[in-house]
DNA sequence: GCCAACGTTGGC
DNA sequence: GCCAACGTTGGC
């Protein structure tokens, strides 16, 4: 089992919103290292962590599960969207998006200052890259996660 | 609201 | 292709 982090600014979409949802696409992913894992890293069947990040308590609040390949972000191409863009065009399009299926909120969110203070997640992608909108999560590490947000 | 980190842009 | 300037992110 693969596993991945996406971070989402719960006032934009939280996981309570996927939840109701149900399966979502993943839209407005603007960055060109998280438009190459999108694009060729990330499967359907992985699973996804869903962090809650620009809030009050930033965490790991719930897991979902990748349900397509990538797809072109329609996003890109309404200039209503904040996640417009100009230099895209249908014929080529710049952005991709998968679809997410919602398949839990944890009932123990793990924090960023939780994480931040246990020593083995010193080299979680949350911890050194903390701005990169899709990260790796080991499968140790996800494990950790998973214990620690179901107790 | 501040500001450090870091990704992107564009001139050369 | 380098790198300075600029813009954005996101924790605090």
């Amino acid at each position: 089992m693969r596993y991945w982090l996406f971070k989402t600014e719960p006032d934009e979409y939280s996981v309570e919103d996927l939840r109701r949802e149900d399966v979502s696409p993943w839209e407005g992913i603007r960055n060109f290292q998280a438009r190459k894992r999108l694009s060729s890293e990330v499967k359907p069947g992985d699973r996804v962590f869903i962090y809650h990040s620009s809030c009050k308590t930033p965490a790991v609040v719930g897991l979902a599960e990748v349900v397509s390949g990538p797809e072109p972000d329609p996003t890109q191409f309404d200039p209503a969207s904040p996640y417009h863009d100009e230099k895209s065009n249908p014929a080529r399009p710049r952005w991709v998006l998968v679809r997410v299926r919602f398949l839990e909120t944890f009932s123990s969110p793990v924090t960023l200052k939780t994480i931040k203070s246990m020593p083995v997640f010193s080299d979680l992608e949350l911890v050194t890259r903390p701005r990169l909108s899709i990260q790796q999560v080991p499968t140790g590490h996800a494990e950790r996660i998973l214990a620690m947000a179901r107790a």
